[in-house]
DNA sequence: GAAATTCCTGCATAAAAACGCAGAAACCGG
DNA sequence: CCGGTTTCTGCGTTTTTATGCAGGAATTTC
């Protein structure tokens, strides 16, 4: 078999199945898996293919792709997942909510970080599941179109499997007196739930929303054990939610 | 022989079998490889052929297996889709695989249509979920970076919960012998618990996977109901699975 | 962490191509 | 018919290309 004759085979191949094994291929074609390993090098150095360990994958069905600009205060938010992240150790467990602060995090994981996440965010495990090195369970149940993250008894019963070493909720509002508020129902169901599975609860939010008030209540400031904020741990702002005992970052 | 003979000879070859190796010419016209090697060099000038080391190909050859356009048999996929949809009506509890036809069929509902869609594939709940009106029922558990799908017992025992009225299957490969198999041990797993889960089973495979064999059985052909593919019902090609008693669309 | 794959690099070998050359054949104008 | 010219073909030689193999490095996996 000439070479461009198995490298149109190749492609084929990678085209209709969406991906093929170096060793499946060597045997198919009876050649050695060298030769099929340059065979790769070369379409994937024309972009033809995306090589990768084992085999190679089509480059239309590889990437979903999700828009990243246009954050409302994206700074900040890398900030304060800058901070969140250095809580993160290898092996542990880490129940998330959504959120575009959580996805910042997501982002920001470092590459050689092993741990296991667990949400039922569609943009948030979109993320994760860019990251070479971490287990992504997702929740699954009935998707709300409005919060993009899936609600429902099943998903509340699946957290409640769950026991996360901490638990990261993106905010939407954090106040002295009435504790972390929210405005969807189901969401603020979750976030209960999420609180319950795991051993260390860590809130983030920007600063604006520090002391604002939401309709409906998750949980009072004594059930989380730590806030995250853009700002110093010793700025005024912060010193009240110290006092009430939680730790600040 | 005369040049221009062997000339014509070489071309007509090629042009029959896609192919040609010059050792092989060389014993045919009993001529030395040097003058095959100059006449292929003058019709690969002319543009008649492809001169590749070894032999040459015929210029078609390039087209047919290097697509130009972004995804893979793309129109092939929109006609599986359109027929597909039409086995959907309102109120259905539809089941879906992964897989870029399964998206397309996805982005191709129409927008009036209200049933509830269940999958465990993160690209196509996407699409799913940028649709009006229907529901999206999300299955959960480890992702496989992969397939970008979900894997494992628990979203294999969600399924197994549900009874959907039609299920629609992406395809790897399909043979009147083998019936349905696959590349992925953990997504043939789901594919199982999808047909027992569905009164109606149905196949999209676009004609290039037909007749192909992957090394992992999802099922055999008794156990689906419906092949789909964008040629028409009464195509050659087809005629094997309406005798294996499918309804062939 | 250890075992098993897979990958990469350099090397050896064989096949094929390129090159130059020379003899043979064809062509051609007288 | 003939010398000269051009074209074609085959033969060595050198270069390039293709492939497999052996090792050690890197990676995945358990």
């Amino acid at each position: 078999m000439l070479k461009k004759e198995r490298q149109a085979y190749i492609l084929h191949q990678v085209n209709l199945h969406n991906k093929v094994l170096s060793s499946s291929l060597c045997t198919e074609i009876n050649v050695s898996e060298d030769t099929i390993r340059r065979d790769l090098q070369e379409l994937a150095d024309e972009g033809k293919i995306i090589k990768v360990h084992g085999g190679a994958l089509s480059p239309s069905f590889n990437h979903v792709y999700f828009p990243s600009n246009g954050v409302y205060s994206q700074n900040q938010k890398k900030k304060i997942a800058q901070k969140a992240i250095s809580l993160i150790g290898n092996g542990m467990f880490v129940l998330t909510s959504g959120g575009t602060t959580i996805i910042e995090l997501a982002r920001m994981l470092p590459h050689q970080l092993k741990a296991t996440f667990i949400s039922g965010s569609i943009p948030v495990i979109l993320e994760y599941m860019h990251h070479p090195n971490i287990e992504v369970i997702l929740i699954g149940d009935k998707i709300s179109k409005n919060s993009k993250i899936t609600v429902g008894s099943q998903a509340i019963a699946k957290i409640k499997e769950v026991k996360a070493d901490i638990c990261f909720l993106g905010t939407n509002a954090i106040d002295i007196e009435h504790g972390i508020t929210d405005n969807d129902w189901e969401v603020v169901q979750l976030k209960k739930a999420m609180i319950e599975s795991s051993k260390k609860v860590v809130c983030l939010s920007i600063a604006e929303k520090v002391n604002t008030v939401q309709p409906i209540r998750v949980c009072g400031l004594e059930d989380i054990d730590m806030l995250i904020t853009e700002l110093d741990p010793d700025n005024a702002l912060m010193q009240a939610y110290v006092k009430a005992g939680l730790e600040v970052m």
